[in-house]
RNA sequence: UGGGGCGUAGCCAAGUGGUAAGGCAUCGGGUUUUGAUCCCGUGAUACGCAGGUUCGAUCCCUGCCGCCCCAGCCA
């Protein structure tokens, strides 16, 4: 049988099939799953992988997803996160409905159950500094020692970490540890801090603490305190889970949720750490976290990526435990995929060349009117004006063309897109030998839409009306780096080396057919033989606007070219 | 030379003790007033290596190799 009407193979990952386990072994009769981003930073498409993810999952099992702001740390983070964060979840096309949470809601808490955890024993108060506990943790190799003050009493602890709470120690002077085991081969096992005091204004609770709980001990709590069933976190929290387990299973938590892992997502050609990300704005290598080359949410929303396009990246990419580097294609494809199915079509034209159709009267315009997208008629049609000067992009004509250029040349006949063909009959030159425009003569017997279309032309260009069109800034970028890892080339690791000088690209001089006036910020349209173009959600304006190269389209031409270029 | 992971085509990624889904990329071809889209076809040694168990292993066992993560009072 041909499989030409077989369903498409259903979205599956190892995280995915534990689930459905889980539910048909009666372990859980709903899914509960979270997304727990920091705020100090913004979103990127990584985040985009768990957010679709741990939303995604939710959709799929009927069950729910909790937003949850992992604020535990007020050195570091900053409430203008938070806004741009969820705005950037919900353009993405999730919903967290009533269940928006942060850790900080927890601390009463947390703090209760860190001193049943000192009552049991199972934690005490340190009061060594940091460098003198990094001393006595050991190394990979080496096992720790015990601290001289691991032994308090039950009595002396609870007295201690009051009194942190109360305010009465400085930064750094004391630290409340989990007593699990100095010797332990998992570092993370060697007596972790759980504690640690930070006399300093938290974005919610304000002054109310000044002792804030460290992840390990905030996260499975909050966790459990939501009824998290599946928390799902990235590879490097593997080591984290049998601290993540021991926690759970020596307080009185309210269940128990199980912690997997994923392999974080890599892109070729760009990084996507918080850290690098954070320097490429701060140091101006880029127009802000909105920069349309920036992977982050908003810069790709600005680029004119729409959510459904990530979306179907993140469902392409997959979910497994091993190490990736994704070529860029994938999100480039996912975004023709979507774009096509939903941008207008319209003509522009980049670099214009002037053509004059001699013999076309002078005091004439007449209309064309096309469809707004090819395949779709529902998106109705647009009326496009043509006239006796018109504008061509200068890619569209060669003097000397090379073999299988179907387009215009001297002598050459074309088609302009819509209308009429024409042919090339004379080429006028500047005083410095550069073309400066053509002499071109129509066929009336061609105009599109008429019975009698006539000759068949292979080349098909587009074209605007230069007494109708409207002038117009474009900006095409590419990557922003030219290794696909960037850094990977300098012994210091310096990515910004590998930065990209020619990812952006304003050109001025842009002419768009009228209809694209009414264009409002953030419309994408398909300019048609050159790509996806949207408006510039932040510098464009009704009389002066601006667009953004989202994507080109695919070019078998360009790349014939290359590789023959490349052969002489 | 401690612990934890990973290793299926160029890049991702399913899957099973019985001879390997799918996507992206590639290369052909068809349709086309976008060299786009769409459609069809395409990888005769892709299951890290070496042994072993088995009638038969990518999937089981043993050993090895390679890569990633961990020594924050970051998350």
């Amino acid at each position: 049988m041909s499989d030409k009407n077989s369903t498409p193979t259903p979205a599956t990952d190892f995280i995915r099939n534990i689930i459905s386990q889980d539910l048909d072994s009666g372990k859980h009769q709903h899914i509960v799953t979270r997304f727990p981003p920091e705020p100090n930073g913004q979103l990127h498409i990584g985040h985009a992988k768990s957010i679709c993810l741990n939303f995604g999952v939710a959709n799929d099992f009927d069950g729910k997803c909790f937003m949850r702001f992992d604020d535990t740390n007020p050195v570091k983070e900053d409430n203008e996160y938070v806004e741009g964060i969820l705005r950037d979840v919900r353009w993405l096309g999730f919903d967290w409905g009533e269940n928006l949470t942060h850790a900080s809601d927890y601390f009463e808490q947390l703090y209760l159950f860190a001193e049943e955890l000192i009552q049991k024993g199972k934690a005490y108060v340190e009061s060594q500094n940091a460098d003198e506990i990094r001393e006595l943790r050991g190394t990979l190799t080496e096992p720790g020692k015990n601290s001289p003050f691991r032994e308090r009493s039950v009595v002396d602890n609870l007295t201690l970490f009051r009194k942190m709470r109360d305010g009465e120690f400085d930064d750094g002077t004391h630290v409340l540890r989990a007593k699990i085991d100095m010797a332990s081969p998992n570092i993370n096992l060697r007596d972790p801090v759980l504690y640690r005091i930070r006399k300093i204004s938290h974005q919610r609770t304000a002054d109310q603490w000044c002792i804030y709980p460290l992840y390990d001990f905030t996260h499975g709590l909050s966790d459990a305190l939501e009824g998290v069933t599946h928390s799902l976190c990235t590879l490097e929290f593997e080591d984290h889970r049998p601290l993540y387990e021991w926690i759970l299973a020596e307080v009185s938590a309210p269940c128990l949720p199980r912690q997997i892992e994923f392999s974080r997502l890599n892109l070729r050609y760009t990084v996507l750490s918080k850290r690098r990300l954070i320097q490429l704005v701060e140091e101006r290598h880029v127009d802000g976290w909105d920069d349309p080359r920036m992977l982050t949410l908003s810069g790709l929303r600005r680029r004119g990526y729409p959510p459904s396009a990530i979306r179907l990246f993140c469902k392409r990419i997959g979910i497994s435990k091993s190490e990736n580097n994704i070529e860029m294609s994938v999100l480039e494809d996912s975004a023709r995929e979507e774009l096509d199915k939903t941008a207008p079509r319209a003509m522009a034209v980049l670099r214009p060349l002037k053509v004059v159709i001699t013999n076309y009267p002078e005091d004439k315009t007449e209309e064309f009117e096309p469809s707004r997208h090819p395949k779709n008629p529902d998106m109705g049609t647009r009326k496009v004006p043509f006239s006796r000067e018109i504008y061509i992009d200068h890619d569209d004509f060669r003097i000397d063309p090379p073999a299988k250029y179907f387009r215009l040349a001297p002598g050459k006949e074309v088609r302009l897109r819509f209308a009429y063909v024409i042919r090339c009959e004379e080429v006028i030159y500047d005083s410095d030998g550069k073309v400066r425009e053509l002499h071109c003569t129509y066929d009336q017997a061609t105009r599109s839409g008429t019975k009698a279309e006539g000759r068949k032309v292979k080349g098909i260009i587009h074209w605007v009306s230069i007494q109708h069109s409207v002038p117009v800034e474009v900006r095409l970028y590419d990557r922003l780096f030219v290794n696909p890892s960037p850094g990977s080339d300098d012994p210091g690791g310096n990515f910004l080396n590998d930065l990209n000088p020619d990812s952006i690209e304003t050109v001025t001089s842009c002419r768009v057919e009228p209809g694209l006036l009414k264009a409002k910020p953030a419309d994408v349209y398909q300019f048609e033989r050159v790509g996806y173009f949207c408006v510039d959600s932040k510098e464009s304006r009704p009389e002066a606007l601006v667009f953004n190269r989202t994507v080109t389209l695919r070019d078998t031409w360009a790349k014939l070219e290359q590789e023959n270029s490349g052969q002489n």
